[in-house]
RNA sequence: GCCGAGGUGGCGAAACAGGCAGACGCAAGGGACUUAAAAUCCCUCGGAAGAAAUUCCGUAUCGGUUCAAGUCCGAUCCCCGGCACCA
């Protein structure tokens, strides 16, 4: 077959045909199936990309076929650094070279066969989109969820902008690997942390992978404790947060982070050189030094003492760079005995260890003893568990006013401005009489312009641009200027699954009725590095809008896939530098997209992925060659002579209703591979059927019909030719999906395993749901089986129908 | 350290809910067809012993539960992903 000419033909016949478009009159069927957007790169389409959007477009397929309305739309998340950067370099502009990709990108990825809605298309970089990404900025502003304040940020020094604490791994810039410094900035922030709670409880109830549920809870971090007041002799007080108030007895100092600015207070003249010295000397320890585990603990005694609200115990107060000032309050009690850190800290400062909590079964003498256990040495409080002391001396406190009851999250609130020129500009405008102004709705979008000079200065582009940058306040009508800075493109893409059922909206970033009947996803597919990221976002972003009364559900996404990573053969990330880079476009030309698609089903786990081999796309042609060989024998059946429906029948409608069975149930679940394992069984059954001197044509007809019919979704241009070819009018994804009759799958005879005290002896073939009498009849009389139980007496027989006999001997 | 997912032939991988381990394919070997090659078709293919029938062993390691364990329980080792001085 000449794959190239058939997938043009089918391509555009489906475009004629409006095979794949979504139609609203059908939206109470609907199924939105989506694949995560790419960022518009200058290269062709890699096998990334075919195993997202290849794969998932054979799962919509199969949906189609199954009766859904099947809603598959497709953009781009346009804006972002690497054209910037690559701008930089060249000096292409980033919007010529982002709409050049994006051409590109759409024309391969037409060529893939994909059923996308191309009307429904969105580019984050697109005015009439970007329009509504301020729109939704200046909604949070409204609700107080978007704030600025001044804030130590994550600087990369050589991207020149700050970056979210999600885009800081190891330390390092998540894109260039350049170490991230600290720097104090006033930023644009999204109060993700207001939601905290409900990002967390939400996942419960999600379709999602589990380890991407628990790397959200880890990222959300919730500890439940209690903040305790602590006074000083100054009179000044201060609060500990802590986790393990049943401790609060063995505290032996306090630690404050060296940015607290009680330290700062409370130090004595005496210890005033030393701190300073400390706080010099930590300032210099980069970020990655400060975090590291293995690192020394260190600290230095700023000559004053705090008091302990529950026994008036006087323990002096340290500075301690292993106190984050971003946590709880920037301040810890520190009890020895039971903290390994503390532990290691009171080692080396000498100061006291006392063991407040005893374990509760056998005496446990090591300390630090992290465990939970028996208060001692606790007052009134001894002799209770851990958990019943904890709230026990909370309450305490509380009666005193002294504490209270905390929950304290990890998550930090979501820094959203950067100073990079390729984004929406924050439509803001500051005016030094009315403070910061959001710009009026009917003035958006606020246009990113054209001519400016992005190479980076340390200082966003855009304040360069005096056109831009100068405008009236639109209060007081008085000389202003703008925001120069652009927002995270994860904001971008924190709504777009929003925006594409209604993608030419232009009152409204999204009709309210649309979305509620349209949302939440069915299917989102995508990689699992946006765990803590795009996929965080775009729940909260989700739940804001719907407490703002724009939409009507609690989550963007109900059932999430991840796929996996196709690795170059050698079994290494592909990588231009490696040189081990498959490019999909060389198998196209020579195999076609249908074969390098059902390979990529078939050799792989699609959540695991691995290494690719070249090996595996030779047998796929062969598997499609098969397919059409019987084909043109199938064509060529007269159909008379034999209409029988004896045993070769019975058993190739067996094969045919188990296929439709497994793989019907195997396309729902993303197992593609077994999917592919069973058509491959079935075929082989259709050409064992085939080589028969007497068939029943009509009946072969049909179950080749049904062969095709289950292979449509996942080689949809060859399986139409050959539905074509079968002499049918209309597209096979038109046709309804087969099903299985569950009749044909009751067999009169069956094989079982027969074991003979658990060890298998043999097998035999026994009438479907026979009696144990029965079966003990049949064993005695089989002339392999029989002689070995001879003299034997069968004290119990197990049997599991249509699988195995257990004879226990 | 904590959380999560794994470890099965020469290779990619299957195994519903504890019930015949290795489906389906690749590679390899043998054969048929052919002058030959390609293509196609047939057979073998976890290991060991045996002429064979057959037997024994085998799902990271060790132990347990069970008539029966890749699957459940306990301990250990290894790999991958994430988090990590979070009090």
């Amino acid at each position: 077959m000449d794959y190239n000419r058939i997938e043009k033909k089918w391509q555009e016949y489906w475009e004629k045909e409006k095979i794949n478009y979504f139609n609203p009159k059908n939206a109470d069927k609907k199924y939105y199936c989506l694949e995560m957007f790419s960022y518009p790169s200058a290269a062709k389409l890699h096998v990334g990309h075919w195993y997202n959007y290849g794969l998932t477009d054979s799962f919509a397929r199969y949906k189609k076929m199954k009766g859904y309305e099947v809603f598959q739309p497709v953009g781009f998340d346009a804006f972002g650094l690497p054209a910037e950067n690559y701008a930089i370099k060249t000096g292409v502009h980033p919007k010529d070279s982002t709409l050049k990709n994006i051409e590109n990108m759409e024309e391969t990825l037409r060529e893939m066969g994909a059923m996308f809605d191309w009307n429904s298309e969105i580019k984050t970089c697109d005015e009439s989109y970007y329009k509504w990404t301020q729109w939704l900025f200046l909604k949070l502003f409204e609700k107080g969820l978007a704030y600025r304040k001044a804030a130590p940020v994550n600087w990369c020094p050589s991207c020149n902008t700050v970056l979210a604490n999600e885009q800081v791994i190891d330390g390092q810039c998540e894109r260039c690997h350049s170490t991230v410094v600290k720097k104090n900035l006033t930023q644009w922030f999204f109060k993700i942390t207001g939601y905290a709670e409900e990002v967390l409880s939400g996942l419960n109830d999600l379709d999602w992978p589990e380890k991407t549920k628990s790397m959200q809870r880890n990222w959300i971090g919730k500890s439940t404790g209690g903040e305790i007041e602590f006074g000083t002799e100054s009179g000044d007080k201060f609060k500990v947060f802590t986790t393990r108030a049943d401790t609060l007895f063995g505290v032996s100092f306090v630690a404050l982070a060296p940015e607290h600015p009680l330290v700062a207070k409370l130090t004595t003249p005496e210890c005033k050189e030393a701190v300073d010295h400390y706080i010099y000397e930590t300032s210099k320890a980069t970020e990655i030094d400060r975090l590291s585990t293995v690192r020394e603990k260190t600290g230095v005694f700023i000559g004053a003492y705090a008091i302990n609200p529950i026994n008036n115990k006087k323990v002096p107060i340290f500075a301690a760079d292993y106190v984050l000032y971003s946590y709880g309050t920037g301040a810890v009690m520190g009890v020895p005995a039971h903290d390994e850190r503390d532990f290691v800290f009171a080692q080396k400062y000498d100061l006291p260890i006392v063991r407040v909590v005893k374990g509760k079964d056998g005496e446990n003498d090591d300390l630090p003893f992290t465990q939970y256990g028996i208060t001692i040495n606790s007052q009134k409080f001894d002799g209770m568990t851990s958990e019943e002391a904890k709230k026990a001396i909370v309450n305490e406190l509380v009666k005193q006013n002294k504490g209270e009851h905390k929950i304290n999250y990890r998550l930090r609130d979501w820094l959203v401005s950067r100073q990079r020129y390729w984004g929406a500009p924050i439509p803001v405008i500051h005016c030094d009489k009315c403070g910061i102004v959001p710009v009026p709705y009917k003035d958006l979008p606020v246009k990113l312009p054209y001519d400016v000079e992005f190479k980076p200065d340390g200082k966003s582009p855009l304040a360069k641009h005096e056109g831009f940058m100068n405008v009236k306040c639109p209060i007081c009508g008085g000389d202003a200027h703008r925001d120069p800075d652009t927002l995270d493109t994860f904001v971008c893409s924190s709504w777009y699954y929003l925006r594409y059922p209604d993608a030419h909206n232009a009152k409204e970033p999204f009709s309210k009725d649309i979305v509620d009947k349209m949302l939440p996803v069915d299917k989102y597919v995508g990689g699992a590095e946006h765990a803590c990221m795009h996929l965080l976002y775009s729940r909260f972003i989700t739940k804001a809008l719907r407490d703002m009364g724009y939409l009507d559900f609690d989550e963007p996404f109900k059932s999430l896939v991840h796929q996996g990573v196709i690795l170059g053969p050698d079994g290494m990330r592909m990588s231009k530098s490696r040189g081990n880079v498959i490019s999909p476009d060389d198998y196209i030309k020579q195999y076609g997209s249908d074969t390098f698609r059902l390979t990529l089903m078939f050799g792989f786990s699609y959540t695991e992925g691995g290494p690719w081999s070249d090996d595996g796309i030779k047998a796929i042609g062969k598997f499609l060659d098969r397919i059409e060989r019987l084909s043109d024998k199938v064509v060529q059946l007269k159909a008379e002579k034999n209409g029988n429906f004896g045993k070769n029948e019975k058993d190739l409608d067996y094969v045919r209703n188990y296929t439709i069975k497994c793989v019907d149930k195997d396309m729902d679940t993303f197992s593609f591979n077994t999917a592919v394992a069973r058509m491959m069984e079935f075929l082989n059954a259709l050409y064992k059927y085939d080589a028969l001197s007497e068939k029943n044509a009509k009946f072969m007809r049909e179950a080749f019909s049904d062969f095709i019919m289950l292979l449509a979704p996942c080689a949809p241009h060859f399986s139409e030719e050959i539905w074509e070819r079968l002499g049918n009018k209309k597209s096979v994804f038109l046709s309804p999906y087969p099903v299985c009759n569950e009749a044909a799958l009751v067999k009169d005879e069956v094989e079982v395993a027969v074991q003979f005290n658990s060890k298998m002896r043999g097998r035999i073939v026994v009438p479907a749901g026979v009696s144990e009498e029965e079966i003990r009849k049949i064993l005695s009389q089989d002339e392999k089986l029989a002689p070995m139980l001879e003299g034997k007496e069968i004290k119990k027989l197990i049997v599991i129908p249509n699988r195995l006999i257990n004879v226990i001997i």
